[in-house]
DNA sequence: ACCAAGTGTTAAGTATATTTGACATGGTGT
DNA sequence: ACACCATGTCAAATATACTTAACACTTGGT
């Protein structure tokens, strides 16, 4: 109950992956060094990558972190505080 | 023999926590929800973060990933190609 | 000399990210 | 109908981030 919820984190992946020629997940998954199931994953949300293949990402994509993840601060505090 | 290696990544964490009021590890540590070994360690450049934690550090000293974060993108290209 | 606070560090455990291998689905071309 | 490609998804294994608990060192205060 209640685990660490700090916020949630999403990301323009798919969106850019389209932008950038139509890139198919199979080919951005060679291009970053993981795997196709890895990127199916963060696109869909399943968890946010590591920082290091974040910042991979904003080389092949020509962006930068804060355009590629937004991260929605959580305000619902459940548990306990301070 | 050559991992992975896609670049080192370095962060402005310690000298931002000492801008911000010289705050301290375990200050930070409690503010960010996580033990102070592991600021430690990220400070010490032993890790990189998760997302998450990388997004809470922008929050608490009220700037950007990219300032924060900077890759070094690795040119030694050591082991295979496509 | 003592004590407390801040930091470095290490070992063993849990949690999460990522891999490998597999199977299912929808689309497109033959 | 069949093959091919892109995607969704799942289970079991490995890698990395993070925790808990402990000990060492330094600095400042008494």
């Amino acid at each position: 109950m209640s685990k660490k919820a700090k916020g949630i984190i999403s990301n323009q992946i798919r969106k850019k992956r389209f932008e950038k020629d139509e890139m198919t997940q199979q080919e951005l998954a060679k291009a970053l060094g993981v795997t196709r199931q890895t990127i199916a994953a963060i696109e869909a949300g399943k968890y946010s990558p590591s920082l290091e293949v974040a910042f991979c990402l904003t080389d092949i994509f020509e962006t930068s972190l804060d355009e590629l993840f937004q991260w929605q601060a959580d305000t619902s505090q459940t548990g306990e505080d301070s």
